[in-house]
DNA sequence: GGCGCTATTGGGGAAAACCCGTAGTTGAAT
DNA sequence: ATTCAACTACGGGTTTTCCCCAATAGCGCC
């Protein structure tokens, strides 16, 4: 926790010292980057990647927060689910419109909100991700030249807010401790590669039913249901490597 | 197997200059942000988890370049190990003078490098690494505030290079990769979120059989003897996303 | 029309994985 | 000194996967 802040300085626009400390003032502090940045609304949305629960805060209105919630769009929401799958800003003008796109922003339209916007995703070390969005009503010539001005800036932004969030988050701090143990890694690692139980035992030299349990130990640890779910798991969060 | 892994695992490290495509373009990129940053050096390096290969780009000079490789210093190097578990930027100054910073930096400073630089990890969706470092010689103070004017705009200069490097790793992997039919991939994408043979079955509407027969030519498509395997091999391929 | 490819649906049987335990040893930490 | 996590191993029983086989239907292509 401390050893973050200094690095931005005081020059620094978004100085994690001025980042609030409480989860409850997180909505407050995306109210002052919307102002700053002169976006119309600013959302931050972070994915577990545990049971895939989607937790944020945002500065849309309160109408808004709960149709969206009661609707489940956070299941369809083509902006996450772009930006969960992308490295780069995702811009909203480029997505496709389709049917999940116009059942989001169609009723979007009714609260308020534009389909004209921004998603930047941000990763952590623990197959952690999340993304933070603004949405924008200026004209579509204002907003272009705005989105290249606030670009650079969100993206720091995106990944502070991120790493706050994560560090905050009870259930991501289950993940912040992926402590395989050196076996479990092994069994894991061999069978990515494609090797049965029986061949890692030989392997390792030890008997198939300790592999069993190492494998057993590495899904309890990784909450996964089964051992491809593991593995994929643990290659997401670079545990280990693709065999 | 290390007890304690090395960064970026057993592979080899390889240089992106090497490579005949793009290669001048990367460079002159780095180049020239070097030059707009004010910065001394400037070096990527990024891992894609589909061959476990390391992709290097820099702009040290070529005795560094071949001192670190033949060293092996990308398998101790606390920068990449400390971007590695890391979200925000790493700035050099708050890492531990232990035995491998010094083994490196010690050496570095022979080839005119100084330990006085950051660090900016990057992330994408598929276990993928990489990190972004600039070095600097300037007086302690005046760094502290160059450090603080172009943090943002590399934390941006990251992103894209990573996009970059990975997207067209991603795309000469897909270029020789047999295309997964839809079943195929929605039955490794189910099986990727732990769901049985019989839950995908039952959530497709179709026989288990069937989703037996998908997954098994799944698995011939991907040369993976096991599904565990194969889930892994699509994962780090980008063919279907951790559940 | 034939040809090749894919998606779909099965059966039977062998192999592997998985779940529920117990239990001894080691080494590190409190 | 005791707790605790890791590693090791085994048993019995259940579930799942995997591999052999065959078959129908749809599709574009020459």
């Amino acid at each position: 926790m401390d050893n973050l802040p200094s690095i931005f300085g005081q020059h620094d626009l978004f100085d994690l010292e001025d980042l609030p400390e409480a989860s409850d003032d997180f909505s407050r502090f995306l109210f002052n980057v919307r102002d700053r940045f002169g976006v119309d609304d600013i959302a931050y949305a972070g994915m577990n990647p545990v049971n895939g629960s989607i937790f944020g805060h945002v500065t849309y209105n309160d109408d808004w927060k709960a149709h969206y919630a009661s609707q489940g769009y956070h299941k369809i929401d083509p902006t996450l689910h772009k930006a969960r799958r992308s490295i780069a800003p995702v811009d909203w003008a480029r997505l496709d419109r389709d049917s999940n796109f116009l059942m989001v922003f169609d009723d979007a339209r009714d609260f308020g909100i534009r389909d004209q916007g921004l998603t930047i995703p941000v990763r952590g070390p623990y197959g952690d991700v999340g993304g933070l969005s603004v949405t924008s009503s200026l004209s579509q010539k204002e907003w272009n030249k705005l989105k290249g001005e606030v670009l650079v800036g969100l993206q720091s932004v995106a990944v502070h807010v991120h790493d706050m969030v994560i560090r905050s988050d009870n259930l991501s701090n289950l993940l912040r401790t992926p402590t395989l143990s050196h076996r479990e890694l092994e069994a894991l690692q061999w069978t990515s590669a494609g090797k049965s139980q029986q061949d890692i035992a030989d392997i390792l030299s030890i008997s198939n039913r300790t592999v069993e349990v190492h494998l057993r130990s590495a899904r309890h640890k990784l909450y996964a249901l089964t051992t491809a779910q593991a593995v994929g798991r643990a290659i997401s969060m670079g545990l280990i490597y693709p065999g």
